[in-house]
DNA sequence: TTACGAATTGATGAAATCATCATGTCATGA
DNA sequence: TCATGACATGATGATTTCATCAATTCGTAA
């Protein structure tokens, strides 16, 4: 694996936040990161997603070293490949809170329409 | 800013990542994270970058939630909308560190060439 | 060896992102 | 009001990513 010295870190590390920058990709890790592996097949369930699109998507995390893969037979299990991953989604989460929360105050403060002035009827 | 509410949040989260997914934008957050805020010109100089092109890296930032701007007269603040981005960072970084060390020792348990057998020569 | 299930890779068009130059907007001083 | 600096947005071609279908590879049992 002689990829990482090769490419310099900031790639390396815009790689990491690449790889977590798809709604399925994230909607992976969080299903590794609640799990100590899951195979192929139960990704498939996990996402909905037909084989061949998951594979696509698991090469991705592979490529960018968020997930490591392992076959067992006929089998391959995926599992994150540090556990510092599920840190980056941990944070992530709170942040997300954090947003909508101020999205909801914010709406609560400037919600709703201005008030119609009421119509005075002329004489 | 009734974006969020709008959109899925399994979106609103991919666009954190991918607000990140880019060296330069890592590079200004990281400006941002080391600071209370920066102006425009001094992102500029601390990335090297003509304005314009910042500038799209900026509204990037801003439209993903990740960045406040605030004008002040005729010049313009950034800082990080959340300090949870602070801390994205900073498990990133941790990751990467992560990461390049388990490359070195790879590199370590594995580098170099197979040893070329002493040749023997015949009598 | 063959057949089959599991999983990956390849090919491709559509969509999104990136980088660059041009143009527009905002705030300020004269 | 005009000119100017600061900054944002628009337009566009190049590149990358995404989604989908086709083809290939891997491991196993018969």
């Amino acid at each position: 694996m002689l990829s990482e010295p090769n490419r310099p870190l900031y790639e390396v590390k815009a790689g990491l936040f690449k790889g977590l920058a798809h709604p399925i990709r994230i909607r992976i890790l969080e299903v590794l990161s609640a799990a100590p592996e899951a195979s192929v097949s139960e990704l498939i369930a996990a996402t909905s997603l037909e084989a061949s699109h998951l594979s696509q998507h698991l090469a991705v995390l592979r490529r960018n070293r968020l997930v490591v893969a392992e076959r067992r037979g006929s089998l391959v299990y995926y599992r994150l490949a540090y556990p510092q991953v599920a840190d980056l989604l941990r944070v992530a989460r709170a942040l997300l809170g954090e947003i909508l929360e101020t999205t909801q105050s914010q709406l609560l403060e400037h919600g709703g329409l201005p008030e119609i002035p009421p119509v005075s009827v002329s004489p």
